[in-house]
DNA sequence: ACAAATGTGAACGCCATGTGAACGACGGCG
DNA sequence: CGCCGTCGTTCACATGGCGTTCACATTTGT
């Protein structure tokens, strides 16, 4: 664990895992980026600056799961963790699929340093300039992903935890058909154990809270699993 | 200058060189999106669609200057292209700075494939969840298979789960006819022990709800099983 | 014309999903 | 320290959609 001296504007990096790998180490040096390494969400939060961290680089092809629920706890702070790059071997590019929110850009590993380096420099660029509110559109719903609020045709609605991810996660990808157990994966995490039914109590009580008029949001697909929104195509 | 024929719920993608590279238009065409080629800006708006381009794919390799210049065209327009890909060899990683408003990603040339889509896929959801999805298609008959959703000559269908993945597994073989045994080990599963009547009670259905026009598209071949659409050497 | 194969209508029964309720973990508060 | 509210999870029960099956009608091939 170290930091470089070279002046950076930004905030240090948060690194993945610990210790992070030579060659990423070196790249950071000579780029001049700030970084720390930590080993998993706790020492993300324990090592975090008072300022907050600058951004992450997450290096998943020697633990993939880790490093995914890592993208997964620093997306869904309080305060965000501005770009996470992914580092990801050749191999593992089919992974990406599904998990588009987790990451900002990715970079195949093993990597051309100064490939890395442009794509740090355009994240930075990127998410010091344009000040994008995050948000998920889809007809009456609304969501912002800064400050967990939920709108149904400009009427807030009142979500918990994982009711507001749930959603999020569907209506991210509308129209797109999803099994219990792919949601229970993907929204609750890689390493979840526990009955496919608590899906179905979570869609229940979405339903409850959009409102009779907006209940058929969320359509059930018989066998299959729930799907958000009608496809693109219907008409 | 070409398209592939898959259909894709988004608008063609704008590419640079015309003729495109031949590595880009096979990963363009595998990867299910539309796209067109023009060798300028002028081309540019002179070839584009009335819906706009759904993005571009900027190859920077043979003629740099050009492909900036298309770019920060793009970017100019009263509606600009909403994701610009670079692709760009490694020497020209240093040509990168002070652009970082040209483009929002790039990928290194020669590329692999699956990168690429990633990609592509990545800046689409980004930028508005457009994603080409995974269709069948027949004629009259299409299949979204990541919607579960139907169409027959644009009218959508209300299919239970058994037809669909029926009418699926036919529509991916047409032409090719299938006994009632093999459709059951196939579409139901290997240890299915069960009538073999069964299979025609779901055709029944399918015919049914195909309607009286595009019940043929189903035909029953006497005293071996059933086929999809025409056969290969039928006139 | 006869038999085999397929179409047709209807009924049965299981299982996926909806529904209500309760349990237990966790955190705040007095 | 103990009470209480919230929230995620799980269980038991109800129900209705849908896959399956059967009996009978119709068509097809020889």
């Amino acid at each position: 664990m170290s930091a470089a001296d070279t002046a950076a504007a930004t905030e240090p990096v948060l690194v993945f895992p610990d210790p992070a790998p030579a060659d990423l180490v070196q790249t950071l040096d000579l780029s001049g980026f700030a970084w720390k390494a930590v080993g998993d969400e706790l020492g993300a939060t324990r090592h975090e600056p008072d300022s907050g961290w600058g951004g992450a680089v997450v290096c998943a092809d020697t633990d993939p799961e880790g490093a995914f629920a890592l993208c997964r706890a620093l997306r869904r702070r309080d305060a965000p963790v501005a770009p996470v790059l992914l580092l990801i071997s050749g191999a593992q590019l089919g992974e990406l699929e599904l998990r588009e929110d987790l990451y900002d850009d990715f970079c195949l590993s093993p990597f051309h340093p100064r490939e890395l380096e442009a794509r740090l420099r355009h994240q930075f660029w990127r998410s010091g300039g344009g000040v994008q509110a995050e948000l998920v559109e889809y007809e009456p719903l609304v969501l912002n992903l800064e400050t967990y609020q939920a709108l149904i045709a400009g009427r807030p609605l009142d979500l918990t935890y994982m009711e507001y991810e749930l959603l999020k996660f569907l209506a991210q990808h509308p129209g797109k058909v999803f099994t219990r157990e792919t949601l229970l994966s993907r929204v609750w995490g890689y390493e979840y154990y526990g009955g496919a039914r608590t899906v179905d109590v979570h869609v229940r009580r979405l339903r409850a809270k959009l409102g009779e008029e907006y209940a058929n949001l969320i359509q059930t697909v018989r066998s299959v699993g729930y799907r958000f929104g009608q496809s693109r195509w219907a008409g």
